[in-house]
DNA sequence: ATAAAATGCGAGCGATCGCTCGTGTTGCAA
DNA sequence: TTGCAACACGAGCGATCGCTCGCATTTTAT
């Protein structure tokens, strides 16, 4: 139908940026039920009817977060490639934990978002693609490491440990600050423990 | 002011279980933010009105739910005292893992409602008491297990123990009823990689 | 300089939801 | 049987929220 291209000036990127800025803040006080548009676009300084002209409704807010998220996470994990899958165990959790742990307690809002599993079906898709990526990531170490292991086995090592990281960050991102350090080693307690005796 | 106490009849005890078992499903489904009480009311036959002849707001409904799932990690639990503290550590788990994805799996509401960490400020108070009361246990063992652990120290692994249940106790819940066993070891292999060193 | 497009405003619409209230029905006690 | 309390109904109130729309202002293109 309408490709509605729009022409953005430079002013309006910033406006975007800020309203993803309000959102991600709002987002990780409230959680994104409770989260009102008005106070999103009243948080970023600006009314109602100028939310709408850049994000068509609530739900892409959330996706453009979640795009920023990737993101993040790519940037952050850099060439995180099966080179780095041979390195000693140790060494491996320290570069999946570190950027993991980093990129959340940058965004405390993110997880507050896409971390739960009983969402409104709307932001299912955003929320999938976040977790298929972080899948794909953790499945190609495995793989790299451990050829041998059955797909079944292997998603299924995937997919806890993906449950693994999404129980522990959010106590990681909300303690003090003091005291992050130690969980962060109890977060690598845990995947040591859980991935020795299959990939150590 | 006023104590309000109302003599109960039996159809009346009846309609709360029903109202309790219609809110348990209907919380399970879309979580406890998108659950309509009118839903709630229309799941159980009956009218809103009668909902709140009952239950004075949506919270109480909460509360009482949570009521009933002390009640039932209680009795699941039966004596986990501290003689049971002391059995090998892979029995002492299938003693705790167990009855915790049992009660978790015959009542799949529970942890979409008590399992988030952002919920609304309302319903804290009865998700402050399950969480207490399941740290409390876990935090008894480990001091019946390892009186010489600091209380810091032993706090902090209660904490991380109760996040990996939360962490895989939704994907336990949520899988295939064929696919439940296998992720239930995987569960046990990740509290006995953790907890082994510690109180093995 | 002028038109067109992009940005900005904010009152308020339409829909939803928690909850109420007037009224009618059922159960129990005397 | 009679009277009161508990139970039940459901239309709809009041408040909230996502979103719109008419209009004003600023920027860009010509």
């Amino acid at each position: 139908m309408e490709p509605k291209v729009v022409r953005r000036q430079a002013r309006g990127e910033r406006r975007m940026a800020e309203l993803q800025d309000a959102a991600a803040a709002v987002f990780a006080e409230v959680g994104y039920e409770a989260a009102t548009t008005n106070a999103i676009a009243a948080r970023a300084g600006v009314s109602p009817g100028t939310l709408y002209q850049f994000y068509g409704n609530k739900e892409a807010i959330a996706q453009a977060l979640a795009d920023r998220y990737l993101e993040q996470l790519r940037s952050a994990h850099g060439a995180l490639t099966p080179e780095l899958a041979h390195l000693p165990l140790d060494e491996l959790i320290d570069r999946m934990a570190g950027p993991m742990v980093a990129v959340n307690v940058a965004n405390p809002g993110f997880k507050a978002l896409f971390g739960r599993s009983d969402m409104p079906e709307q932001l299912a898709a955003p929320t999938r693609a976040v977790h298929a990526a972080v899948f794909g990531r953790i499945d190609a170490v495995l793989a790299a490491r451990r050829p041998d292991l059955p797909a079944a086995d292997r998603a299924r090592t995937a997919q806890v440990t993906m449950r693994l990281f999404g129980g522990l960050i959010p106590m990681i991102v909300s303690a003090e600050e003091g005291e992050r350090p130690a969980l962060v080693q109890e977060l690598k307690k845990v995947l040591r423990g859980y991935l020795g005796p299959i990939v150590g």
